[in-house]
RNA sequence: GGUGGGGUACCGAAGCGGUCAAACGGGGCAGACUGUAAAUCUGCUGGCUAUGCCUUCGAAGGUUCGAAUCCUUCCCCCACCA
């Protein structure tokens, strides 16, 4: 267990560590917490480092302890952002709690071992408290002239900036208070979280100290950031979640895979298992062949078997091969509609095609593989649109039934990337 | 509460009576080059039944042959003052 912070270190996950973090969790298997927002029914891949995080304390030994923040997520965290918080209802919250808990399972042993994975919902202890108590127990112990200098709050005071209400300034409050009550109720000694929770951890461990007169230690992690400058996690469709539904298997899959040579070294660190020796010889194999990728395909094979499993796996790499490599010669329709299982899809009426068939233009923009006609249109004429792997070159392009593969079949593509299979339905 | 400055397309930002579907930059999309990479270069970037028509410049009214541009009211931001 001494080995944690070393490990920690040369994945480049120790961003900070308040002092004796280090010690403490040499010393004894100790039990330590991330904060999730229950905003969404699913985690997101921006999520991972935190969880990361708990499973490498998890394998030294240490009880991971995931805590949702059913309470304050209904208040802001103010740190970063500046928009109000949507309210969620008590059901939602319940329900998206219970969707991370499922989320969190491929990653953390929740039986079966001596330091089982714990999920705990802040809502529980937040919810029921009086505003009296808060300010009592809580409030009594968070000087304001302290709370002042923390970095998140004053930069919301500085001239030019939107300020910050008081229901904002309260989240430090309720941040600290979970720590305590963890802390007490179940012996929870560290607070892991980002870079940008280290003002509300280092107030939790105040808040212990005056409270309990105990230590408490916090371990914050880095922000991740792409070598390109954009936000990591986001794609033209939106978030890379974790929830099979919101994102297939297969786009999962094909984000680690398109990760770019200057980030994959550091992505392979950070949320993978794979030891640093494998790591060190991948990071050499992009340097001296990087058209093979061969870090990416591990990354991304890692990463997606760990979220969807070998199933999951097999079949986004399946559809990327026959995506990206030989096209759909030979393939019968049952391995067609396989491979197609998690990549966009649609279906549309036999009658349709009979005859003269129907317009391209229309074609694509119904099946959503463009935003509108207008979009079609450019698109063929920068010759960007393939069907069944040909290129599209007439904007007024019929197409009819003998074009379908199988008979049912017709495979859409724009650009390099986006595909669509469109089905013949009956 | 007072005074001044603003709210323009995905974002930032020009425009300040017609030639404005709206400069420019970013982002995005497509093409070339490649390795399903990065960088670079090129084109595109409101919609449509498309040499025209419709919707868009905070909201609602009004002036005008004609408004993103002028007037009125309202909503929201920012700065300074109280």
């Amino acid at each position: 267990m001494s080995e944690l912070f070393q490990e920690f270190r040369w994945r480049g996950l120790l961003a900070d560590a308040t002092e004796g973090a280090e010690a403490a969790l040499a010393s004894a298997p100790r039990s330590a917490y991330v904060g999730f927002d229950p905003t969404a029914s699913s985690l997101h891949v921006g999520h991972l480092l935190p969880i990361m995080g708990l499973v490498h304390l998890q394998r030294a030994g240490h009880t991971p302890v995931a805590l949702v923040g059913g309470g304050t997520g209904l208040i802001g965290d103010p740190s970063g952002k500046t928009k109000e918080r949507q309210l969620l209802s008590p059901a939602e919250v319940e329900a998206n709690a219970e969707a991370i808990r499922s989320q969190l399972e491929p990653f953390l042993d929740f039986e079966g071992v001596p330091n089982p994975a714990v999920v705990t919902n802040n809502l529980d202890w937040l919810g029921g408290m009086g505003v009296l108590d808060f300010l009592r127990d809580v409030g009594k112990h968070f000087p304001v002239n302290v709370m002042l200098r923390k970095d998140t709050i004053r930069r919301r005071l500085e001239e030019g900036s939107a300020g910050i209400t008081y229901t904002e300034f309260s989240y430090l409050l309720l941040q600290s208070y979970d720590f305590l009550r963890l802390h007490r109720d179940m012996g929870v000694h560290v607070q892991l979280g980002g870079r940008d929770q280290w003002g509300n951890i280092t107030s939790g461990i105040d808040l212990i100290r005056r409270v309990t007169g105990e230590g408490a230690w916090g371990v914050v992690l880095p922000l991740i950031t792409t070598s390109s400058g954009v936000k990591f996690g986001k794609t033209e469709a939106g978030a890379v979640w974790l929830d099979p539904e919101r994102t297939s298997p297969y786009r999962f899959y094909q984000f680690w895979l398109n990760t770019d040579d200057a980030d994959v070294g550091r992505y392979l660190r950070f949320f993978t298992l794979l030891d640093r020796e494998r790591i060190e010889e991948l990071d050499r194999v992009t340097e001296d062949e990087p058209h093979r990728r061969v870090a990416q395909k591990a990354l991304a094979e890692e990463v997606t078997r760990t979220v969807h499993g070998d199933d999951g796996l097999a079949s986004a790499r399946r559809a990327s091969e026959v995506l990206f490599g030989g096209g759909l010669e030979g393939l019968g329709g049952r391995e067609i509609e396989d491979i197609f299982a998690d990549v966009p899809s649609s279906g549309r009426p036999r009658e349709e095609f009979s005859g003269e068939g129907v317009g391209i233009l229309d074609l694509v923009a119904t099946a959503g593989l463009v935003k509108s006609r207008g979009e079609a249109r450019r698109t063929i004429q920068q010759g960007g649109l393939y069907l069944n792997g040909e290129r599209v070159n007439e904007i007024d392009r019929k197409v009819a039934e003998d074009d379908a593969v199988e008979g049912r079949y017709l495979v859409l593509r724009k650009g390099r990337r986006s595909h669509h299979l469109l089905r013949l339905t009956d």
